[in-house]
DNA sequence: AATTGTTTGTCTAGTGGATGAACAAAGTTT
DNA sequence: AAACTTTGTTCATCCACTAGACAAACAATT
């Protein structure tokens, strides 16, 4: 009988000025005045949270703009670099780091591609990115405010990582490693779920509330914002989606399952690993990826063609299922598969046109992400960005 | 850009007031002293707080306690009969009502059956339910706080019924009939949804935050308690999962798909009344009820038993999505076929034993509602008294 | 150019609610 | 009986928001 908190003026003041700082990041350029208006909140409380906002470097101030028929006001900017994120997506074989502002502007990036290493091998591969990336952080008031890395495996409430099976980790304890090393707070987080927040905070998902993030590469994982926020499930590994089952007797998958919707519809379908891939044979069939087959199809290959429509419709399949359940006002899908977007997008919407119910697709948007391979890292770097920015602007924090 | 409140001290109060009733509702007996150590107010807050809260009736003083080795405390109680809810689960052929006290408890309950009744008919007897309920309800402060309706059907954000296929009913504009009628709060509801909030407010699902409820009679339907509290999508009609395909080339469903899974584990399945239900053939396969059935295996008849264990598979199948997509804590199996328990159970977990995830059995519960077909009404009932409680309480009431 | 009215932003007094400490009442323990 | 504990109230204080007054800065009108 805890966990619930007492209620006093603390956290009222922590709200409204963060408030108040949503409300200049979201409309700037704005006057005070606009804020007190669109905010409900008094003009004095207004003037005097924007006092401390400049004194704590979070905002701007610039000089006149336009009348409005009386004294002209003085515009408020957000301060987009008081501070910097790093965002790591962690893959199978390779490591894409990013540095952004608190917009969630890409500052600098940086890739590094392996194959095979073992977990030491990587780490240290990781420490490096990560130091470059530090050190291309222009000066700025706060410094590098996180470090945020999204890797392909089940993380719990306490950020460990249980297992990736993909790459061949149980019960890593990144996250105090990291934070010991570079002595910033880390977040750790399902690739999935990092990429749905990413697309809600920068791609196509904004303004949405309920949104599902289908993340298509070597298996499927699920990213799902509902009320607009990232639900995690109890022990924090939702959206095994990629194991749900779409043939009762369908193909084994290696989770001892039978018929898992990540046989048919994943990038293991696509480079003919399964069964399912069927009767084609792309030539060799060896040696094939994502790319060359992209570029196949490109060439207008009826064969790679037929690949990725028949993915498309068992996509279909899936996320039919998903609205069903969740009725999302948004279904996206993103990671690398969404390259394939021309030639996945007919026979999925066809499907789904076709099987789901008529009151769950009023209102619904099917959307491939535009972010395509970024919207990982720039979720985990939001995770920092926003933990800094409506949790820490209530502490007296000396500014250099 | 608005949606969002500001905050002010009346937010403070009517939060803490909430917290402190709660504090009593959850303990009781309670004194002031201990309400302020496990809350973590301040004695003199608790103090005005529970004075205003005597005043409201919603709370009772008792005579002194035991002493810890001082002064003798005196115990506060909640006043569960403050007022009373009115609760309806209004089925295919029958409508179930109930009176319950501010805690739950059933005061009185009266059922009704009929068969293809028009949409004014029903409404006759479900005015005639309410008004005998309602009579029934003793002398209280604040009378009928609200009335909570729980319909097997599409409900929007504005309650509206949007489609009861079952009932044949579309579009009923249920609610604002009832407020006039009765003049007080009505809640219309999705039947599985109201399950579900039952479950977790009285029922097996009691101090779990994150549980699926799978509401099993004619047709199948979900509640979903996520973060510890109802989802209900962007339109209001998430949990669909009876149309989850769980064979891509099964049988055609009325929905227009195929093989969705309420066709392979609900009592149409059961009753024999698709092509799932395969060459058994229950002496003369017609006139056969869910209760007839139950009559049979519990006498031993081996074909009956056999077509309850194969709904139990079936069950597990689709359990097994929804585990992997939640993680949630607890599963609860409810309805009417929830009857049937002792022949589900083992077909069902074996299933999921097998096909699950292990990370996700981890803490997972599977259970089976106590409640049976009373989740519904005691969940919609209790949407009033939460409403009445934790929304009312700052207001100026006159009581009688 | 003077007047009028509007908009912006600050300042001050006032309000509501939480807090901490003092205190009285009513016990138990020694 | 004396000393200590626990309970619950009271009161002064603190803190954040609000209302309203006010000055500064501007546009529109005369």
């Amino acid at each position: 009988m805890t966990g619930k908190k007492t209620w006093n003026q603390h956290v009222v003041k922590k709200q409204n000025k963060g408030l108040v700082l949503e409300s200049i990041k979201q409309n700037s350029p704005i006057s005070r005045a606009d804020i007190a208006s669109s905010t409900g909140l008094n003009k004095g409380t207004v003037s005097s949270l924007v006092n401390e906002l400049l004194e704590e470097k979070m905002i701007d101030e610039s000089g006149p703009g336009e009348s409005k028929g009386g004294r002209r006001p003085v515009m408020l900017f957000f301060n987009q670099v008081a501070g910097y994120s790093v965002g790591i997506d962690l893959g199978v074989n390779y490591i894409l780091g990013i540095l952004t502002d608190l917009r969630g502007n890409i500052i600098s990036e940086r890739t590094s591609n392996f194959i095979n290493l073992t977990y030491e091998e990587i780490l240290k591969e990781l420490f490096q990115v990560i130091d470059t990336l530090i050190k291309s952080a222009p000066e700025s008031p706060y410094g590098i405010v996180g470090i945020g890395i999204g890797v392909p495996g089940i993380v719990n409430r306490d950020e460990k990582i249980l297992l990736a099976p993909n790459l061949g980790w149980r019960n890593a304890e990144l996250k105090s490693t990291l934070e010991k090393k570079f002595n910033v707070p880390v977040t750790i987080e399902n690739e999935a779920n990092a990429g749905a927040y990413g697309e809600k905070n920068f791609g196509i998902g904004k303004n949405n509330q309920n949104i599902v993030y289908v993340s298509v590469g070597i298996g499927i994982g699920v990213g799902l914002i509902l009320n607009g926020q990232l639900y995690r499930g109890h022990n924090g590994f939702s959206g095994e989606f990629g194991h749900m089952t779409v043939e009762v007797n369908g193909s084994k998958c290696r989770c001892g399952n039978k018929g898992c919707w990540e046989l048919y519809a994943s990038e293991q379908s696509l480079l003919g690993n399964t069964e399912q891939s069927g009767n084609l044979n792309l030539q060799t069939d060896k040696d094939h990826t994502l790319e060359t087959i992209l570029d196949l199809a490109q060439n207008g290959d009826k064969e790679a063609i037929q690949r990725f429509q028949n993915i498309g419709q068992y996509l279909g399949v899936g996320i039919n299922n998903i609205i069903n359940i969740f009725n999302p006002e948004q279904v996206i899908i993103g990671n690398r598969m969404a390259s394939a977007e021309k030639w996945l997008k007919e026979p999925l919407n066809d499907w789904i046109h076709n099987q789901t119910l008529w009151f769950s697709q009023k209102d619904l948007r099917i959307d491939f992400s535009h972010l395509l391979t970024h919207s990982t890292a720039l979720g985990v770097a939001a995770f920092s960005t926003e933990e800094f920015l409506y949790n820490n602007i209530h502490k007296e924090v000396t500014v250099s």
